[in-house]
DNA sequence: CCTATGAGTTGTGAATCGAAACCTTGCGCG
DNA sequence: CGCGCAAGGTTTCGATTCACAACTCATAGG
């Protein structure tokens, strides 16, 4: 079940690793809702419409990889719903970026479904690369990737 | 092959309309290796060990929905290379977003593979959220999300 | 002619998905 | 007690996809 692609060298890509955690259409919407509150699986079960079997074997991945994290929410019986964990709350710039493109790019005339806002002062938010160096925003086109410290050996 | 999810009100999410297009592990490493500069078919069916046939039909996907474009690099006999789309370039922050946490959560003691820099100084880049209203940063947690223009009717 | 290269297509068994039915625990109720 | 219900799964099984290998096609080079 790991261990299965000899190519592609994994340390060249950490986008590789990650996508072995939301690389599947349905974790991506579970990650979605569990930003928006829905957390329990028969919520999540009617509202994405994913078969249970799926949504049990994902949630259950996602909490073995640490993402989600299963707290009660009652006693007798004692039921779960599924949490963010911390590593899961950092999740939220790809969420984002997906929406962003989606908005631009798969929006209907009407505009963006939801907004993302300033939760202190309620203006909308711009999700962007900074250079702290220059102090100034970039652009992708400004962007050049360099090999880190931890690149490959080829 | 459309319209095929009653359920989770597309409009409510970008997100969903963004999963049709990369909910997909493949087309995520294909993605990658594209911003890479890894455009030919050979090139991608070796450096990721992607199945021939399927690497075929995420190619031709990407290209209808305009993430791709096939480019001629050669006559006699033609080839063809697979280059982003302005849209397609419109995807890289949920890729640096997936790269950045994959660096971050899955990463080795060595450091992140790859990093990113400006390209006009050389130093390295962050992916924030910004309120141009406060002109500061935000993290994920003074995120808030309220509807917008396209929201639900429900 | 023979071989090689690049870009796919075809065929076939194995793995995964999807829909629906079933199971379990523990109420609340008559 | 016996019944029905709610939440959170598990089981079953046919339909779809995937993965791997083999094959095709066009053209170039020796």
């Amino acid at each position: 079940m790991s261990a299965r692609d000899p190519h592609s060298d994994p340390a060249e890509s950490s986008i590789a690793r990650a996508v072995e955690v939301i690389g599947d259409r349905w974790t991506v919407l579970i990650l979605r809702d569990a930003f928006r509150g829905v957390r329990r699986f028969d919520e999540l079960a009617t509202d994405l419409g994913i078969a249970r079997n799926l949504l049990a074997d994902r949630l259950r991945r996602l909490v073995d990889q640490g993402v989600l994290q299963k707290v009660p929410y009652q006693e007798r019986p004692t039921r779960y719903e599924y949490r963010l964990t911390p590593m899961g709350i950092d999740l939220s710039p790809a969420l984002v970026a997906l929406m962003l493109w989606g908005d631009k790019h798969r929006g209907g005339a009407e505009g963006p479904p939801l907004s993302l806002v300033h939760s202190t002062c309620g203006h909308e938010l711009d999700q962007v690369f900074l250079c702290r160096h220059c102090g100034e925003e970039v652009t992708a086109l400004g962007i050049r990737g360099r090999p880190g410290p931890g690149a490959r050996p080829a």
